[in-house]
DNA sequence: ATCTTAGAAGATATAAAAAGTCTTTTAGGG
DNA sequence: CCCTAAAAGACTTTTTATATCTTCTAAGAT
């Protein structure tokens, strides 16, 4: 139960080596697949999504590729979860109120929302700056 | 991300019904499966899995049905979603120790052990008893 | 004993989501 | 205008979820 998908594994491990890049090396998306090995077609696409909501920037063309769309250390684990994986929701009656018609009587109900609200607290407080740090055995 | 199956739902409306009912008290899986408004055939097949796990006690033939395996107050929301989704595991990498061949530079499986420790200690702490409490919109 | 009832077990079917690929288009340099 | 690299969207394949059906077994009723 609860596990990330590939795309989420993938989406995490495209993003945190572009975390740990300098901000004005540009980098192919071809690099960056070969460097976390996923395959390259699919990062595109993660990448693409993120693009979109401003996670990474990418510059086409020659010499274009991709750099991380702000600051390493202002970009929680959470925010690339959810943008890849969809919000964090542990039942559909957590969506939103009165969305399951068992709703008042529901007991479990607050249960969800509890352990919704303490993953996503977990997830909050890591950056991809942390994520980043020691990536060490990523090739410089 | 991290959503309950359906077969996740099912099963705990099942078994939470069950908990409600007088232990002495033998019910029809027909009879649970219309009250928590689940196809019987799948409901059937979850509750083998329980009575395997003695979650329940199955008896056939005339008179037969299902009771609850124990004490409702002994049984937990950790042990029934287990039972039924598998292990919660947000991420392959936080199987077991060395699954993932990045373990010792990976600066994420921390995290995941970390949400898997909050989910199941939240879960845990949930018995059938607590979630039978007031079921009383289910019929008497 | 055999007939009916009700669950057990296993096979099978359908549908949805995940995972991955391919093709065409668009933007930016040389 | 040609090359490079990402954007966009269609498409394919695989896997998982969701369910049903059939046959088998146990237990009580006749």
């Amino acid at each position: 139960m609860m596990e990330l998908t590939r795309k989420g594994e993938y989406a995490i491990r495209g993003i945190v080596y572009l975390a740990s890049r300098p901000m004005d090396q540009v980098c192919l998306l071809s690099d960056i697949a070969a460097a976390v090995e996923v395959p390259p077609t699919f990062l595109a696409k993660i990448f693409q999504q993120f693009s979109k909501i401003g996670l990474v920037k990418s510059y086409r063309g020659t010499g274009g590729g991709f750099i991380i769309g702000r600051d390493p250390e202002k970009i929680t684990l959470l925010e690339v979860v959810e943008a890849v994986e969809g919000p964090i929701v542990p039942n559909r009656c957590a969506i939103r109120e009165g969305e399951c018609p068992r709703d008042a009587s529901c007991t479990i109900h607050p249960v969800w929302l509890n352990v919704q609200k303490q993953v996503r607290s977990i997830l909050k407080k890591v950056t991809l700056r942390d994520l980043a740090a020691n990536t060490t055995s990523l090739p410089t």
